[in-house]
DNA sequence: TTTTTATTGCAAGTATGTTGCAATAAAAAG
DNA sequence: CTTTTTATTGCAACATACTTGCAATAAAAA
């Protein structure tokens, strides 16, 4: 817990980035729910909840967590028309480099896979001169907990 | 070209609802690009360039388009944080039930795939206890001809 | 032609952000 | 430990992609 907070200001500093109290609020909401992926309005209410900070805007979120990602530090997730969502690159559930997911209707949590089963369709294409490929894969429905 | 207008025309009487100007200019429209996947935004602008309506409200179009989608007359199709785009069902590029896409970062043309390999881990999903299982994939890159 | 009511256009609201700019606070300099 | 510098913040406003409420209008029925 206190390692990966030492090494976000490490981060930020190694990067001449100011160590200020909005980006330390960021800094540890996003380790106290290290394994569930947040989005920015959710980190914003989290620190106004939690009272580590009674003033940090929106706005400043969103720019922390942009700088965050471009730091390594978080990393992103986009759903199909649903709020961006983030997680610690360091978190066990984000670890290896998920690309898919199941997201359940009910209780929202978010599995990543593991196993890219799309990678063989990117080589028929890449065959076929296709290039730069990137893919985005989201399979909704119940988990088995909300399915019964 | 014609058959597919009436088509529409009777599909709006048959549910009676009223053949308004607006509705048969978005109709004209989705025919007239029959192969292309449009958004509401490209629709309205279309109307407006083809002066069939000089006065088509683009809230009018999204209201047309919602409606058009539960008589089944167009097919929408989301993209992440991007507005979405609709097709005539009868469209030869997606009479079959196509759920993924190329969508080419350059020349922004839409490909449908055919085959389902989602389907191989929704089914694995299933037999672990997950249901109403929905998926959407969107692969990205540059097309052979953009490649070059 | 008149009446009825579905449809439209306009204004405003929602969600999820981004941008500009003056005020503030973090770190450097003295 | 002040003062200075400048990165960062907060606020307002803007952007995109829609949706909603409501009075005005136009399509179809009478």
């Amino acid at each position: 817990m206190k390692k990966s907070l030492e090494h976000i200001f490490d981060t930020l500093k190694e990067n001449s980035m100011r160590l200020t109290k909005s980006r330390q609020a960021v800094a540890r909401i996003l380790i106290s729910s290290k394994d569930n992926y947040l989005s920015a309005e959710e980190i914003h209410q989290e620190i106004l909840i939690s009272q580590i900070e009674e003033n940090c805007d929106l706005v400043s979120v969103y720019r922390i967590l942009n700088m965050f990602e471009k730091l390594n530090i978080v990393k992103k997730m986009e759903f199909n028309h649903e709020a961006t969502r983030y997680i610690l690159t360091s978190s066990k559930i984000d670890s290896r480099n998920h690309e898919h997911y199941f997201k359940c209707n009910k209780c929202y949590e978010i599995r990543p896979f593991s196993g890219c089963f799309v990678s063989k369709i990117e080589k028929k294409l890449k065959m076929n001169g296709y290039t730069n490929l990137t893919h985005h894969l989201e399979i909704t429905g119940l988990c088995p907990g909300c399915s019964r």
